[in-house]
DNA sequence: ATGAAAGCGCTAACAC
DNA sequence: GTGTTAGCGCTTTCAT
C-alpha cells in the first residue's frame, strides 16, 4: 500500500503539502491540489489512520463492551451505538464478553494496546480493572464506579409497573421469574416488583433463573416450579424469558391471559411475534444509546458531565397476554 | 500513556531490549527482566498496537461487514467469527452497513484506512469495490467475485429439503414467501423449491416480501396475500418472517399444522419458542464461522485456499409446525 | 504557498 | 547480552 511519501513524489510535491491537502489544514493552490488528487486516485491512496493516530493521540476508535450480541437487547443497543457513532466519526471494536470475566480483562488489554478513544461497558464483571484505565468510560446497564458515567432504565420503576398492571388487572396470586443475581438491572427489576408487591400488602413468590438467555438453560429452571397453574399473574425478567414461559403454558393448555397473565421486560421484538403478542415494560434503548454515545465523545473531548448518572425512564406496553 | 523509551530509562536499560522482552523475541538477562517488569507495571504501560502495526505491516485487526446485527443469523455468526477470530489474536471491527451501499462504501474507506488485515463481508452492495482493494476479503452468504472465497450454505438444496418435506407430509397447495430479491440466499432457496415442485409436477405460488427481518413492513406485505387459507403448506423465506406468517394464522384461527403446515429457515432461536414450534431448514453457523475465519487468516498468512467456494449442507429440522 | 526536518512509539538490523 | 540507530507513515513547526 502506497504512502504519503510516494504521492509527494509522484506529484512532484513535499509530503507536507499533500499531508495539508488531506487534511485541508493549510493553503495549497488549485493546481497543485489536481496533481495530487490525480497520483491519489491512480494509487487508490488511503491515509494510514494508524499513523495519524500515533500522533494525533486519538485513534477514533472505541471499544464496544457488550456480554452477549445474541441477545435482542445488546444486538439494539449495538445497533444505535454503531449508528451514532459512526456519525462522530468513531467505528467500533466489537468486544463479545459472554459474561467472562476472563475475556472482559483480556479485551479491556487489547482496547487499550490499540488506544482507544474511549470505552462503551455494559454489564461488566470487572470494577477495578476499569477505574485505572486512563481510558474514558461509559457504561448502561450497570454501574462499575461512581466516577464512571453510567446511563440505565428506570428497572425499578418498570418491575413496579408490571405489578401494578398485573394488580389493576385482578392478579392476586403473582410470579416473578428474576434474572441471575449478578445482573444490576434483573435485580432492581425484581426488587421494584416486590416493594411495590408489599405496599399492596401482597406477597409474591419468586424463582431465580441462571441464564438470560439460553434456551435450553431457561426451560431447565421452568421444570423446577411447581404448581405454575396456581398463579394467575408472571412477570418475567426479559421478554425472551417470557416467550419460554408462555410455550410452557401453552402446552399444558394453560390459557393466556384468562388464566395466567404475562408480561416481559425490554420490548424486543419477539412481543410483537408471539400470540397472544406479549405485554412488556420497554426500555428506551435508542435514548440510552444516544446518551452513552453522547456522553463517551464529551468525555473524549475532555467535557465535564453534567449529569453522571442518568435514569431513563421505562414504559409499559400493553398487548394481549395481560388483561385490562 | 508512558512509552517504551520511558520504560527503558527507568529501568536503566536501553529500548531494543525492552522490545525484546515484551516480544520475548531474543535474550534478556533475569535480572533486567524483573526490572522492566517492575517499571511496565508501575506505570501501567501497554504497548502501543498502533505502532508496531505501521511497522510489522499487520494491524491485527479485521473489518465484520454485516448487514443488520439484529438478525438473528448475522449475530449468530458475529459470535461465532468474533469468538475465532479472537483465538488467533484479531479484533473485530463491526461494520453494520443496514444493506445500505453508501454506508458499506464508507466502511471500506474506514476499514482500508486502519488496515485491517482482512475483511469478512456479507450480503454485500458492492463487488467492484471490493476486488481492488488490496486488502484480503472472504465474503458468506453471497458471492462477491470469482477471486473472493465464499463460503455458503447450500440453501438451493435447502429449498429443495423445505419441498420435499411439505410434500411428503401431504402438502399439494403450496405457497412460499420470498426474500428480496437482492438477496442471493433467499433467491436460492425460492429456486430449490420451484424446481423441486416441478419435477414433481406441481405448480406452487410465490409472494415476495420486501424486507428480511423488519416486523411492521413484512405485516404489511401478509396482507397483500389473498386467500391465505386456501393453501395447505407454507414455506418462508426465514424464522421471523414464518413467525410473523404463523401469528397471523393463529389469529385468523387458522390450526398449525393441521390446516396449514409451515416451513421456516435459519433454526434460530426463536423456532423453540414459538408454539408450535418450528419446522426449519438448519444453517451450520458454526461451521460456516469456523471456516470464514480460518479462510481469511490464511490469506492473510499467504497461504493458497484448495477451496474457493464452500457449500456447506443444510438440515431440514422438523418440529411442530409440520406432520410427518 | 510550500518544503525540510523533527518527532509520535515502535521494531529490528547491526554494532559492541 | 545489550544499546544505538534507522525507518515505518504520518503531522506540524518553522523556515523560505
Amino acid at each position: 500500500m502506497s504512502n504519503i511519501r510516494e504521492i509527494a513524489k509522484r506529484a512532484g510535491v513535499g509530503i507536507a503539502t499533500v499531508s495539508r491537502y488531506i487534511n485541508s489544514t493549510g493553503y495549497v493552490s488549485e493546481e497543485v491540489k489536481l496533481k495530487i488528487q490525480k497520483e491519489i486516485d491512480e494509487l487508490g491512496y488511503t491515509p494510514n489512520a494508524l499513523a495519524r493516530a500515533i500522533f494525533t493521540k486519538n485513534s477514533m476508535t472505541l471499544g464496544l463492551m457488550i456480554p452477549n450480541i445474541t441477545n435482542p437487547f445488546f444486538n439494539q443497543m449495538a445497533t444505535i451505538i454503531e449508528e451514532h457513532a459512526n456519525r462522530y466519526g468513531y467505528t467500533l471494536f466489537l468486544c463479545n464478553t459472554q459474561d467472562s470475566r476472563k475475556k472482559e480483562i483480556e479485551y479491556l488489554g487489547i482496547l487499550k494496546s490499540h488506544r482507544v478513544a474511549g470505552i462503551i461497558a455494559s454489564r461488566t464483571m470487572c470494577k477495578e480493572e476499569y477505574v485505572n484505565i486512563n481510558i474514558p468510560v461509559v457504561s448502561f446497564e450497570n454501574h462499575i464506579s461512581s466516577d464512571i458515567p453510567t446511563i440505565s432504565s428506570n428497572n425499578y420503576n418498570g418491575g413496579r409497573m408490571a405489578f401494578g398492571h398485573l394488580y389493576d388487572g385482578g392478579c392476586r396470586n403473582m410470579l416473578h421469574i428474576k434474572g441471575p443475581r449478578t445482573f444490576e438491572a434483573t435485580e432492581m427489576r425484581y426488587k421494584g416488583f416486590v416493594d411495590a408487591a408489599k405496599e399492596k400488602k401482597l406477597s409474591v413468590d419468586v424463582v431465580e433463573f441462571e441464564s438470560d438467555f439460553q434456551v435450553k438453560m431457561l426451560e431447565g429452571n421452568l421444570n423446577d416450579i411447581k404448581n405454575i397453574e396456581h398463579y394467575d399473574g408472571i412477570f418475567v425478567f426479559n421478554d425472551i424469558a417470557a416467550a419460554i414461559v408462555m410455550k410452557y403454558l401453552k402446552e399444558r393448555d394453560i390459557k393466556i391471559p384468562q388464566d395466567i397473565q404475562i408480561i416481559g421486560f425490554d420490548n424486543s421484538f419477539i412481543c410483537e411475534l408471539l400470540h397472544p403478542s406479549l405485554t412488556t415494560v420497554q426500555q428506551p434503548i435508542e435514548e440510552i444509546g444516544v446518551l452513552v454515545v453522547e456522553s463517551i465523545i464529551d468525555l473524549i473531548n475532555n467535557e465535564e458531565l453534567i449529569i453522571k448518572d442518568y435514569l431513563v425512564e421505562t414504559r409499559l406496553i400493553q398487548r394481549n397476554s395481560t388483561l385490562l
